[in-house]
DNA sequence: TGCTCACATGCAGGAGAATCGATGCAGTTG
DNA sequence: CAACTGCATCGATTCTCCTGCATGTGAGCA
């Protein structure tokens, strides 16, 4: 499918919320469905959630494969994921790499959970 | 896997965010994922999304399957997915089946993903 | 009672995804 | 330069899931 970085910025903007006013389009639908799709999985919520425990909010991958309990290559398998949703960012300093939560990210996609706020969206009767 | 309804319910009161202060245990990840993997496809989004912006908040099935462009069968397998996940509740009425949303569910999703709020997260140096 | 309509369920095919072992690659160190 | 370490990629396997066709079920109607 290719989520490719963007994904979340292509929808922070136009207020894609899909319990908006009106139905949401095919294509955002895809998108949004495409981030929460990295999202649903038991291995990279507790990814996601170990990095942002460790100290200084990063973490790299030999510190993460145990706590997991799974193959160094499945938890690369999985931050590549995470990554290419927007969701993490990577830095390579010497021969670790290092992973973080992007904040905004997840503030967005719950920003596009969120907006129905109560309103009625009832018109006529 | 079977979500089975009270998955939103256990996940509201213990603060499982995964984005909270320690990591989250493997079983609350997997109800988390759950929930959220209801949610991560294109057309039970837009379901919802249909839903919630109809009238009085509600719709049928024959209202749904159109604007979707999805057989009626696979339109009332992803509704069942929606409402095992506890998103969507089912009312029937006369020989038609009305859906609408559970307005607590998905605030609760966008709750549990939240919560870091900006919070530094770091402790010493 | 028999027919029709709205919806759910069963079954099956095909696409996508999770996982791991083996391997490749880039820094680091000796 | 050679050996080692941390990580990414490849290939293969298994499993899950989306979708539609066919069918079952229950309510309303003639």
């Amino acid at each position: 499918m290719e989520i490719v970085g963007t994904a979340l910025a292509e929808m922070t903007m136009p207020q894609i919320s899909p319990l908006a006013g009106e139905p949401i389009e095919r294509a955002d639908a895809e998108r949004l469905a495409g981030v929460l799709k990295a999202l649903a999985d038991p291995a990279r919520l507790r990814l996601l959630s170990l990095i942002q425990s460790a100290t200084d909010g990063e973490a790299c991958v030999c510190d993460l494969t145990a706590p997991l309990g799974l193959s160094q290559p499945t938890v690369s398998h999985h931050l590549r994921i995470l990554t290419e949703a927007g969701l993490l960012e990577r830095e390579k300093r010497g021969v670790w790499a290092y992973y973080r939560l992007v904040p905004a990210a997840i503030a967005t996609i719950a920003d596009l959970l969120t907006p129905p706020r109560k309103r009625a969206t009832k018109k006529a009767r």
